[in-house]
DNA sequence: AATGAATGAGTGTTCATTCAT
DNA sequence: TATGAATGAACACTCATTCAT
């Protein structure tokens, strides 16, 4: 009856749903990040959000509905934010390396609320994980293509494309999961740049040695600009 | 008084702690990887143990004592299992790629038990996390010789050390965190095979692929074997 | 930031809590008097006041609040019953006896919460005690007002006011504490008529003692008609 | 079956009974005054005794037995410790203020436990806290004698003999409970010698008042010597 | 006689969820 | 639609008591 992927509102009005919903995500995601699912309450939420506890469930099956679409809005951001920044580019090299620095930056900018993604996806009813798990695999695919493109293009050699996504994917998320340990050795824009050499560079074939080599002339001091731009806020899913 | 990293116990018998905890941990990782920390309850992990509620509060001061040894009991099992695996093994190259295998054979059995690790460290008493880091550091160290052997060898070319290590670490990780998107490509023997190709072979010398390659001509059906020996228990941390 | 005297609520109304603590501590009174304070549970109180264990918590802290909540009831119900029994009473020896009068009379009819008082002190946060004296003190003071003013209207001989009033105040308290042994002996109205012959009678003067003789001869059947009264209602608070 | 007098015990030795039982009552005088019945544990008693909690439940039956005979043997000091320091003493009142004097004393040396003994009497089974008043009467009854003693003397006049009792009852008790407020304005000799003003001297007789200045003057000295010796050590019941 | 490990019933407290207003 | 007071099941933790050694 209930599909697995859907979250009821009692209240009818779609546009008022979007826009509390939207208020109490919010909330909900810098609360889950910084405290854990488990210790936080549903009443902090409602205080966090500047509503009442009852509203919550106007708009909200249960906790675990506002767990759910707190990840869902998590993952989407990665999905929706990677393709404006490649849609400028057009170079299949460029756009995989766009594609992780990309990446990197939206973790970077979500550094809490992705470690919670890892945390807390076990936390979700059964048949939510998987959905949870789409949303990801629709990332991974986003780096796939750009990948796919590079070899086809002939810019780089054969390769095992699904590990190699997967690296790209566990590099992006170390940038979060070990920032603990990475921020002392490592900028932003230093981790990706140095990633790229280790993830990138060495497959390219020789053409695409050189696209890289000038890309990285170009961005020199794009890189440090962003890396300086990389701006304070954190764990903001939207 | 208390030090972060000590555990009380009201018992003073020595051996009959060390022989209680473990009966207790094992308990405790077993439900922690299956449910998680906070669904958790001591009395389920008595229940499991074959023990009263009250007991586990004689050797534990309160359930984060719990948690703490039982993510301790999972890191330095990687800790330990290594090196010895590394023990006949004196090429650097053969090292670093047995030290992987390694690794990702134990993750491969602690699989549940991984993922706890990165689901519930933020459980954990603030004062204590930074020790259970210590423990993942120590073992990144194991790798981190491994690859510094290979350089100093000359099998290697100079590599962002400290990042590729991070890439082998979470590359190991990747098969307990990732085993539901990596399980369908991969046997744990290709995993580890296609991965060595992926963030060890572009990074060697001349010499060092030399060697690379006559080892996996030695390893080929070793590779399979052990794959096949894989299946056995999971989630067993001792 | 939480200072010993303040007991929170997570309720804002501050009519809903005065109601609501009024009718919580009425059952806590009760209970704590009859069966003492550690061996009352949050549950029974909330059996006893109609409502669940959870809306305690509401309204105060934790248990310990709830104790201290209710001895200050009690006292200060010593404090704030005394002054309107004296208002009609202009002269300073008859004040004084209506004072012992009063309080024995409160006494009585709460007894057992007397009783509290003295067992449970103790059991508050050592920070709470010393208001819960304060309370005490303030008491003492209406008696030895009292006192005083007998001493300089001419009517008392010099004595040792402090320790005096002292005497008076365990007498008072005794009707409660040594109830078991004094019942037999007396009633409330005799009881405080030969206290009075014990602790005042002695060191009035001449005209004091003039004074003193004519109020028993007029009160001689009012003692008897309120001695008559006494059985009425015990243990409540307010 | 059971009489609520007799504690039974798994041990026959009657001497080692005797012996142990002191040894764990002492223990238990000690936690029982500094932090209440039901906050000190058995395991506490047993540890601060230097037995095992084991131990305990071979000379009591249960917890209860270890309060009863704790207040018993509180009771039974004040009981056996007067008499001998009366033995010396001929002249009625003499005896009467020495009486005083001496439970004034005890009260101050077992001054934790006297609060103890109000806090704790009605934590015990029901039927043993008649058995516990029944010692507090005895030594009511020393009291009682001395002040018969004075008024068959002649050296005291008619007054209602029970009641001043129990006002020297409370008078001695109140120097623990009221410990807090008195300690500031009275040392105990002074405490002692101004209560003899308020609740003797007024009842004496000429001839009393004879005897009482005679006293007074002999003992002035004697008083505050004794007020320098009333020492250190506390709330010790042996 | 003495130990102390083991038990498990019982308590204070929390918090997701409901519902009258 | 929105509020927040009220509920009560559930959990971590304690401790009197037992019993094998």
């Amino acid at each position: 009856m209930k599909s697995p992927g859907h979250v009821a509102s009692l209240v009818t009005d779609a546009k008022l749903v979007g826009e509390r919903r939207a208020q109490i995500l919010r909330a909900a995601v810098k609360l889950f990040s910084g405290e854990g699912y488990y210790t936080t309450t549903i009443s902090q939420i409602a205080r966090e959000a500047g509503v009442s506890t009852g509203l919550i469930y106007q708009y909200f099956g249960d906790k675990d509905d506002v767990l759910f679409l707190s990840l869902k809005l998590v993952l989407e951001t990665y999905e929706k934010e990677i393709p404006p920044r490649l849609a400028e580019v057009k170079h299949p090299v460029e756009r995989l390396c766009m594609a992780l620095w990309a990446y990197c930056t939206i973790v970077d900018r979500l550094r809490e609320a992705t470690v919670l993604a890892y945390r807390s996806t076990k936390s979700l009813r059964a048949d939510r994980r998987s959905l949870v798990k789409q949303d990801e695999l629709r990332t991974n695919r986003l780096l796939h293509d750009c990948l796919r493109a590079c070899i086809a293009g002939g810019y780089m050699r054969q390769v095992n494309e699904y590990l190699l996504v997967y690296q790209y994917v566990t590099f992006c998320h170390a940038w979060a999961l070990k920032h603990w340990a990475l921020r002392d050795k490592f900028g932003l824009g230093k981790y990706v740049s140095e990633g790229i050499g280790l993830l990138v560079e060495p497959f390219l074939t020789a053409k695409g040695r050189v696209t890289l080599a000038a890309m990285r002339r170009r961005t020199a001091n794009f890189t440090r600009s962003v890396t300086a731009t990389k701006p304070a806020k954190r764990a903001r899913a939207a």
